[in-house]
DNA sequence: TAATTCATTGAGTAATTACTCAATGAATAT
DNA sequence: ATATTCATTGAGTAATTACTCAATGAATTA
């Protein structure tokens, strides 16, 4: 079964590369000849793993999307819990886990892409964690623990916060991680 | 003069027409067809005012660098209160000035786009703001008025979260603005 | 009015690029 | 040992796309 074992660690390696590339070019601006090339391989061994070069970004799709649905087990927290936790999971994901980190990036990317087709934008979170996170927001301002304001702005400004900090340190991994109770303290009520 | 006068204004169409579509999709993404298409006229027109389409993306990061110097006119000022007027700054000029808002992510975004020239990357802001601002996080630390914390860390938590939060915004101008103070938090000492 | 400038078009071109495919040889199975 | 599978290559193709250009007619100038 060396093979099987072959082939898959292969595949990994492109999914690798093309996530980089994909968050930090862009996916119309990747060209194949550039995953083969950062794999070391040729371009049109690339096509014997993937079909497309829309396949490829799919597969990454999926793979975030069923990491995003772990993350997001949170439910039954209180409030201010909840947010706390999204962003310890969130950061502490990018901290140690650089792929999940992309992944993150490529996710919340994904929606503004263009030139994707429709199989792919199923795939696309449409900021259901930010629907989700309004009726929490205002939970949480009846008992106490969440400032006073426009709960969609301050889901926004906290899922936003987020997502620019995750998308820079995916891009340098070199750099300090931020606390995440410091993002929290956007929205909570001292 | 009426020919100058239509001359520039048509300019400024496609000038807006193309920020739009290199913040929603990417520069590799646009097509000039794309562009050339939200103007309404033909392709072929727009290569009359502007030679490449990589010279229109360097018009608009030329028109956003001398706007974003402005912005950042702010030294002399007390650390907690640099931060205080960026962020409401920024924030404010995304709740009024749509355009100025998508030139700040347009500016952004460009140092990660790819298939860019050299002559094009000399405008690109080689994230001096964080630079700046580490020296300012550490004076506020010593003054009290800002949280303890690695000064890189902050720094980066706070423009990032600006830029993920302005990012949203420009592109839903539907959506309710957050508070610039509750992003200060973010490095607030209390 | 006549001459001239120039905005505008649409068809065409050269370059790029995603993807194909026939050929090869090394690993695996028999 | 022989046959077979399949990873791998590189040259080729069709489609896309940035950009060109000759032609046109409306606005401007003389």
């Amino acid at each position: 079964m060396k093979r099987a074992e072959q082939k898959e660690k292969r595949r990994q390696e492109i999914l690798a590369a093309g996530l980089d590339l994909f968050i930090r070019k862009g996916y119309a601006a990747t060209r194949t000849a550039d995953v083969a090339n950062a794999v070391g391989m040729s371009e049109g061994l690339l096509f014997h793993y993937f079909e497309t070069k829309e396949k490829l970004y799919l597969a990454l799709l999926q793979t975030a999307a069923n990491g995003k649905d772990n993350v997001f087990e949170l439910k039954g927290l209180s409030p201010i819990k909840f947010f706390e936790e999204t962003a310890k999971t969130i950061l502490n994901y990018i901290a140690k886990e650089p792929f999940a980190a992309k992944l993150f990036v490529l996710m919340n990317r994904a929606q503004y892409e263009a030139a994707l087709s429709e199989q792919v934008k199923e795939y696309l979170m449409r900021r259901k964690d930010i629907d989700y996170s309004v009726n929490l927001i205002q939970e949480g301002q009846k008992d106490g623990s969440i400032r006073a304001g426009d709960p969609v702005a301050l889901a926004t400004a906290f899922f936003m916060a987020i997502q620019g900090i995750a998308e820079h340190i995916a891009r340098h991994p070199e750099l300090p991680v931020p606390n995440p109770e410091w993002i929290v303290d956007i929205i909570r009520n001292k």
